[in-house]
DNA sequence: CCAAAAGTGTTCCGGCTACACCCATGC
DNA sequence: GCATGGGTGTAGCCGGAACACTTTTGG
């Protein structure tokens, strides 16, 4: 077969993006109502084909754009889907990816535009093709990653409280976490900053604001340092 | 674009399976002399195209049974790579998989016939294209994996000593155990069953055989139970 | 009897868990 | 002055790390 890949199969690749909010209360999925057939109605993760021109994770970050409007967002590759029939019209395989975003950050006009709404992850509606599987399997992997690397604060503003992060481990971990435990560890892990500026919507007190210290984890990473919730 | 999938691109999807294996002393990958241009004569992962009616799983497997003759063998999606000009000779997007095996089982004949090698992982040669980052993907990989779950009794033969496994964690893992924790760590586990018979090539002495227990493994599992090294 | 690998326990330390009270403020 | 969430410390326990000597047996 040298130097002939004639005779090869092609296919048609997809990417499928699986987009994680947080609303302080519930951890959330964008999800777009399919406006064309098959399966036309239904609800869909956002996705698109990949392009001769283009790498995976380049079209991903096209098909997030596209519904959101952002760009530099974190987002990982997930897993390839591959069932011979999982898109009834034509063969087509898809890598799903997942991304990470400030819910109060997107265009909300995009999401009318796409037919998109944010669903609990508890409370999703019936999904197309093998689209809830991609979304147990995101699920997984969230837990893993946010409990190894500081990627938990790509889901919350720029200045958070630590009741926000607390909230925001307890619905991704799906378990209720010690108060005092919990500020114990994040902060002998001493990568957030503590502001000035207190919060004072969600008490009479006021409770502090914090931000990720990205320099300073990464500085500590190099010394042999491991985040870990 | 009801119903109309015709104007999107179609590409190649390939398939490269990294296959490891545990010779008592080293941790080795399988590695083909590449018959057919491009790049002919140079060291790749043994590769393939998927077909129209294969899911990858599938074509991994046809992959590494036309190398090895071995079925039923641990293999494991690794990640999609997809750069553009990463196949010079058509736009080829590749899944890499990777596979456990028993270094003893395989047909050697199958090696010749397709000009494969073993090679330590400390002493790789030139790789084509991207496999060598592919590589570096799978080793981290296999070390998160047989440190949180029981797949490194993949690479060793059905019956084996304590100092073969703990050889072996030694190489994935790249540091030295100490032999009296490692056991402690292993044996109260409980999921191995310690044989009446002994190796004894090893050592005048001998040293007993074991053989992981899966049943006994997965019940524990549903108990609860996490496989921890 | 000696060489070479197998086998085996204890102590110490650090990190995790469990747990309850005072503080600041707006109303 | 009281209701609401914010903020803080300690004691006990468990698991991991360090560490050395005895056993077996073929030669």
């Amino acid at each position: 077969m040298d130097n002939n890949y004639n005779q090869e199969d092609k296919v048609l690749v997809a990417v499928d993006c699986i987009i994680f909010g947080f609303d302080e209360e519930d951890l959330k999925l964008l999800l777009v109502k399919r406006g064309f057939e098959p399966e036309k109605g239904k609800w869909s993760l956002m996705g698109g084909f990949l392009r001769q021109s283009e790498i995976l994770d380049e079209a991903a970050n096209r098909v997030l754009f596209t519904l959101t409007g952002l760009n530099d967002v974190y987002m990982e590759q997930l897993y390839g889907f591959s069932k011979v029939d999982r898109d009834p019209v034509e063969r087509t395989i898809s890598m799903a990816y997942y991304a990470l975003i400030n819910i109060n950050d997107h265009n909300p006009k995009l999401l009318d535009e796409n037919s998109a709404q944010w669903f609990s992850v508890s409370e999703l509606p019936e999904l197309i093709f093998d689209h809830g599987e991609m979304i147990d399997k995101a699920l997984r992997r969230l837990r893993r990653r946010t409990s190894t690397n500081p990627v938990g604060f790509e889901l919350l503003p720029k200045k958070f409280t630590m009741r926000q992060l607390q909230k925001l481990y307890e619905v991704i971990l799906g378990e209720e976490l010690d108060k005092r435990n919990f500020q114990k560890k994040i902060k002998q892990m001493d990568v957030l900053v503590k502001l000035k500026e207190k919060d004072m919507t969600s008490s009479r007190k006021g409770s502090f604001l914090y931000e990720f210290d990205k320099e300073k984890y990464e500085e500590k990473v190099s010394d042999g340092f491991t985040f870990r919730v």
